[in-house]
DNA sequence: GAGCCACCGTTGCAATTTGAACGAAAGCGG
DNA sequence: CCGCTTTCGTTCAAATTGCAACGGTGGCTC
């Protein structure tokens, strides 16, 4: 049954799931707290502000969010109604939709910001000194960069 | 929107979440590639299968998992449709009950592991130095301790 | 041993998520 | 300018998940 992963492998993977899944669990509890948010709702807020016209792509989105299309859809629908994003058709490509940041998302995001942050620090990052820092930083941007890859080389069927 | 948490602590976040995201759905989808076998099962599979008497209380599994009790009551119902676990009533204690691994559920398990053992492998420890491994165990360890203790002080309204 | 409070899982129901099927456009080759 | 294939998002039905309310004990106090 471990043949194929040593002891302190299959010790770092569980430690790993196990607290990765705790901890989004817990970020998720906080910020329902002290905002109208979820975790998804916050992040949308956070790529959609950052993006130049604060609007971005359905598409784009659910790439970096790591959502379905129709995850997206219902995700972004759910937004609209609460008002944190409007949705307009892109001009570029009539196939195609775009979320926009509204005025009353930023308020939103900048209103939960703080509070969310606080909370990634206290359970999170002010109990990593700068070496664990560097070093996940380095591992988890390597495993992206390999995932991304990825999954693009099995969209495209390859050149075997 | 940055001012408590510096610029090198908020990329480290971000690659974590990402990655992490991608990771849980790429294993997800290898799983059920090359079994009839969800994340979760395969993890209620785990657990039970080493625990003494392989068999687990709800309560205890729902924890260690990290699931609503009412989550882990549909999974193992569904998990018990398929044959993979039964579910029998506590004797020590006739409000609880318990999951029970079935013959069938081990099987599937020793069937499945290699593969899942093999993506876990190919997607993140194979690409991992002795010391990044050290790292993480280190890490996510102690945040996992410090999440069950919070939890834990949560339930118990507290001495003040 | 009655009264009460805490705990264990389950249920009912609403919200969310998935997966397959679609309609509308774009892109391409002829 | 046709057909054909792909891509973009959406939709619908089914599966999953969260949340609040419950039924059934256990435990404790008096």
């Amino acid at each position: 049954m471990t043949e194929s992963l040593n002891p302190e492998r299959l010790a770092c993977w569980r430690a790993y799931i196990e607290s990765s899944q705790r901890l989004f669990t817990q970020l998720e509890e906080d910020l329902r707290a002290d905002s109208e948010l979820s975790f998804a709702d916050y992040h949308v807020l956070v790529l959609l502000s950052e993006a130049p016209g604060q609007r971005l792509r359905m598409g784009e989105l659910a790439g970096r969010l790591v959502f379905s299309p129709s995850r997206l859809t219902y995700q972004i629908s759910s937004m609209q109604k609460r008002g944190l994003v409007a949705k307009e058709s892109c001009p570029e490509d009539r196939r195609g939709s775009e979320a926009v940041l509204t005025a009353a998302g930023l308020l939103t995001l900048r209103d939960a910001a703080p509070h969310h942050l606080a909370s990634v620090r206290t359970h999170l990052m002010d109990d990593l000194d700068d070496a664990e820092v560097a070093c996940l930083t380095r591992v988890f941007e390597r495993l992206g960069r390999r995932l991304r890859a990825a999954r693009d080389a099995s969209s495209t069927p390859a050149d075997n």
